[in-house]
DNA sequence: TCTGGGGTCCTAGGACCC
DNA sequence: TCTGGGGTCCTAGGACCC
């Protein structure tokens, strides 16, 4: 028996933080607006002139005004302020963006009920079972969004999410596209192979250097000569995308498989001679893991570091402990012990650690949250029997050592 | 004045076991 | 004694996404 045709939808709000701060001080509207650079340490920072920032952020979002001057995600701010020098920056706000995301998300819920989370601004919903026909489901979806928020979004309906997705980008800001399967060759095709979810840059120059550019072109593209540059199950997963073919399911439930924390520095530091603030960091970093551990009721069975040099070369460690841990102590140890596999002999303009293969959540109880982790404080040696390999104890000019200890 | 922070998934080699 | 395959776990790096 074939499976019933799916109704996919994409949503995705417009210029989502930037769209948030323009509800929250409305004589910004009409102005080209950034956001992006340091947190602001709870207080709402002034906006500022592009121009007078000094830093290394990047713009995590810019409203169509700054976009039509040439800002974009990413862009470090300081190349931003060429192209924008008047534009306004305003540091992200998290809390107001997650606030926004889970009345939009609620909003969405009691119409379509079957949800996939995709980050704090995007959503996919499988619409099969529901009887209404999509222009009006679209429209309905739009409006509750606006209702709850005041905000735009854009939608795309389509057959799978793949399709779903590439729809919602096609009449941005506060559109709504419906593809069905004969739109495909007219309105996918002549698009860029980067617009497919899953092709980013790398991809994007290989598919380039064999001659394709549209997704068209890669629908027809020879099969082995796919293989021969990206492998057969890339060649085959790119072919099927570019012919609309996506069958993956809206996922509505999953849980987290690794957490992690990490921070670039105002200005590289030396292990050696920065080594006393590099172990205040690496502490904090840690103490911030493991709130995120116990927020979620989570433990971690590996721990890792990630080091970012000077040159921006980026190198990880990660150790599997014997049992999880969740304790910051534990962690702790585990990333002190993985700092002394890489090596510390130049500059750094990152540090960050992470905890990987989560254990599952405490469960829930009609009283609420259990305090206990079910592997809490217990096994402190998991982390550390290790540790007294060569390195551990004096620090040395090869092995700085801790802010490893 | 380049290049944030938080994730997922894939690959590939070596260890180890059957 | 020789010659294997598989399967799983661990680790490092990289592509990609929001």
């Amino acid at each position: 028996m074939n499976a019933p045709a799916r109704r996919i939808a994409h949503l995705d709000m417009d210029a989502f933080y930037a769209s948030v701060e323009l509800l929250r001080q409305p004589q910004l509207r009409g102005l080209p607006v950034v956001v992006g650079g340091r947190r602001a340490n709870g207080v709402t920072a002034p906006p500022m002139p592009l121009r007078d920032y000094q830093g290394r952020g990047v713009v995590t979002t810019s409203t169509y005004e700054a976009r039509a001057l040439g800002v974009h995600s990413g862009m470090a701010i300081m190349r931003a302020a060429r192209h924008a020098p008047d534009a306004l920056l305003l540091p992200p706000s998290f809390d107001a963006y997650r606030h926004y995301s889970t009345l939009f998300k609620a909003a969405v819920v009691t119409i379509a009920p079957l949800m996939e989370n995709r980050g704090i601004d995007e959503i996919y919903l499988d619409l099969t079972d529901l009887d209404t026909d999509s222009r009006a489901l679209g429209l309905r979806l739009k409006a509750a969004v606006r209702e709850a928020t005041g905000l735009s979004c854009s939608l795309g309906i389509a057959a799978n999410k793949l399709l779903a997705k590439i729809g919602s980008e096609l009449d941005k800001p506060d559109g709504l596209t419906l593809l069905g399967p004969e739109d495909v060759p007219r309105r996918v095709w002549p698009l860029p192979v980067a617009k497919i979810n899953g092709i980013g840059p790398k991809a994007t120059r290989g598919l380039q250097a064999l001659g394709i550019r549209t997704i068209g072109e890669l629908a027809v593209a020879d099969a082995a000569l796919l293989e021969d540059a990206f492998g057969a199950r890339f060649a085959l997963w790119l072919r099927e995308s570019a012919n609309g073919v996506d069958r993956r399911p809206v996922v509505t439930e999953s849980a987290a498989k690794s957490l992690s924390r990490e921070t670039t520095f105002e200005r590289d530091l030396d292990p050696r001679d920065d080594r006393s603030r590099l172990s205040t960091i690496l502490v904090g970093l840690c103490e911030r893991l493991a709130q995120d551990l116990a927020a979620k009721g989570a433990a971690a069975r590996t721990v890792g570091i990630k080091l970012r040099y000077a040159d921006f070369r980026t190198v990880t460690r990660e150790l599997t402990l014997a049992g999880p841990v969740a304790a910051v102590r534990d962690i702790l140890a585990g990333a002190r012990e993985c700092l002394r596999r890489v090596p510390l002999d130049r500059r750094l303009r990152l540090l960050g650690v992470r905890a990987g293969s989560l254990s599952a959540p405490a469960q829930e109880t009609a009283f609420g949250r259990q305090a206990e982790l079910p592997f809490g404080d217990e096994d402190p040696r998991s982390a550390q029997s290790r540790a007294s390999s060569p390195g551990s104890g004096v620090a040395t000019a090869r092995n700085p050592g801790p802010w490893a200890g």
